[in-house]
DNA sequence: CTAGTTGCAAAGGATTTGCAACTGA
DNA sequence: TCAGTTGCAAATCCTTTGCAACTAG
């Protein structure tokens, strides 16, 4: 989804909760479209720091959640205890590796997993409403350097 | 696994890496060894409070990571910022169901979805060390309770 | 006009760390 | 003995909150 796009639905759902567009809302929704990966609420404040609506860090991590909950973004957290996210409006639920070398994430989307979770919790009789599937170790390069290493 | 011999072998493990077994230590292990559900290094904290040991929350923490280091105890968060612990030696892998209504934690297994995860990693060329899945949701009796209050 | 928003700094929760006093091997 | 351990309080990291000054509609 462009940028553009984005910014009219965040309008739309600021309207409809009778909350406003401000110039801080606009930047940091600007941000997260700008970015194709993943950030964490500091780089995010650095970036809004650069245009010019010097948006202060708390109100960077209230438009953070407030855009969580719009659906506009995900969170996941890194597995050190800081949150990470990226946008996903318009982008189909995928799951995370994570590199224990250079903390790159990777995507991946497995039909199969997703299928055989809902499966499980039927079977448990219990109401899936959201997971979160992380796989951690190390990515093709890091992989290699520490076999050099080694 | 008994709590003697985990005991004994973190005895072992301590020996090993020249370090020494103290009160508080085994305090904590045999705690660990006593609850048979997940448990925050909070709740550990009131635990050996209530023994005699007395272990400050500083040593709680430095011990559940070392035990963790050990892989006598699993850790994982819980979605909120707070790390969970259980322990595992002697265990098969496992894992977790939350609910959100009542925090209770459910374990499951599923082979497939295992041998899923090596799969994709394999293909992407990743080495798998870890992996995180934490299914999210409504537990059977909370599902109801919310069905009821609707 | 005025409810909603901001920036700031202070508070918060979870965890780690520095350090002098202790203690297990 | 003495390296390793502890308790304590202070520090850290990430995030939220209180509040008076602002601003979008």
């Amino acid at each position: 989804m462009r940028p553009e796009d984005a910014l009219e639905r965040f309008e739309v759902f600021l309207r409809n909760k009778k909350l406003r567009m401000t110039r801080p809302r606009r930047d940091i929704l600007l941000s997260a479209w700008e970015t194709h990966s993943h950030f964490t609420a500091e780089e995010m404040f650095s970036w809004v720091q650069q245009r010019d609506s010097n948006a202060a860090r708390a109100t960077v991590y209230r438009t953070l959640n407030l855009l969580v909950e719009g659906k506009f973004l995900a969170s996941m957290n890194n597995g050190q205890g800081t949150q990470l996210y990226e946008h996903i409006l318009g982008h189909t639920h995928h799951d995370h590796m994570i590199c224990r070398g250079c903390n790159r994430v990777l995507e991946f989307r497995s039909e199969e997993i997703e299928r055989l979770q809902e499966e499980i919790a039927e079977q448990n009789n219990f109401q899936l409403v959201h997971h979160v599937l992380r796989l951690e170790g190390y990515c093709p390069k890091c992989r290699t350097a520490q076999s050099e290493s080694a």
